[in-house]
DNA sequence: GCTCGAATTGGACTGAGTCCAGTGTGACTC
DNA sequence: GAGTCACACTGGACTCAGTCCAATTCGAGC
């Protein structure tokens, strides 16, 4: 994550302890925290940080298209650093657990114009539901 | 909508002033309000009807299966009568307008075992985003 | 090292949604 | 048509996620 620090510093980010922990938080393949989530494992490693700051910083990197949110439950929105792979998302109904998918085919290509009402359709976000091994095995 | 007042008659529901109000601000196609805009003309109808009986009564619709809950965007809970047929969100970038559309093709089909992890997946949720008509004028 | 604009802080605030104890009423019975 | 009572309704307090802001601190260029 020391590149996604370098592609920042170059784009004039003032670098703080705080903007640090934060980014080392968010590092790893399938990560989907809330803002609480990484506020909470920011604190373990930096005990003052503050939830405003842990907000605004998640709301920056959204900005700089670092990370991207999603809301796959109707809870908390979740931060994903995935953002430079495109993706959709596989979701436990019991647990919540979400992995990263990469369907065949493109979903885009399936709108026909009739279903379109003169839209101009710029992006699709596919959600697939279902139960995990663990949930299963329970 | 008097065919679901009438199936839910059937399954027991007692009949109120109340949920037969909300009954009727849940008709028609295209419609997704969130709960306070159900509320909101719940009380045009019928003046001191609650917001709790407004969520409870959406609760159960969803429940029995008469109501979907839709999270197109990331604020309120949006509530859809269309829970007949499939169907999947086209949704306004700019002013949040939501057509139901239906894609052709099987997005279940598009997710290889390979990219399932052990899930057992049962459903999919696909929301198109771009800029409606109306907004790309403006 | 100094300086100053940008970043951080914590606490108050908002909006969506839940919960609950007390009150009201639909539907069934006679 | 009145009586009953389990179920539904009410409004206010509460929770949780997120936003806002005035006062303070601090990174980085000089
Ligand atoms: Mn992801
Ligand atoms: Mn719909
Ligand atoms: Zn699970
Ligand atoms: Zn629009």
């Amino acid at each position: 994550m020391s590149d996604l620090l370098e592609r920042l510093r170059g784009r004039g980010w003032r670098m703080t302890a705080q903007r640090r922990v934060v980014a080392e938080v968010l590092d790893g393949d399938h990560v989907h925290l809330t803002a609480d989530e990484v506020h909470a494992r920011a604190v373990a490693k930096l005990p003052e940080i503050s939830r405003a700051t842990v907000y605004n910083t998640l709301g920056e990197l959204v900005t700089l298209g670092e990370v991207l949110e999603v809301a796959t439950d109707k809870r908390a929105k979740r931060y994903d650093p995935n953002a430079h792979r495109p993706h959709h998302h596989l979701v436990c109904a019991q647990c919540g657990a979400i992995r990263d998918v990469h369907p065949t085919g493109n979903p885009m290509a399936d709108l026909p114009d009739s279903e379109r009402f003169g839209f101009t359709v710029s992006d699709v976000e596919v959600t697939y539901r279902g139960v995990c091994p663990n949930c299963a095995a329970a």
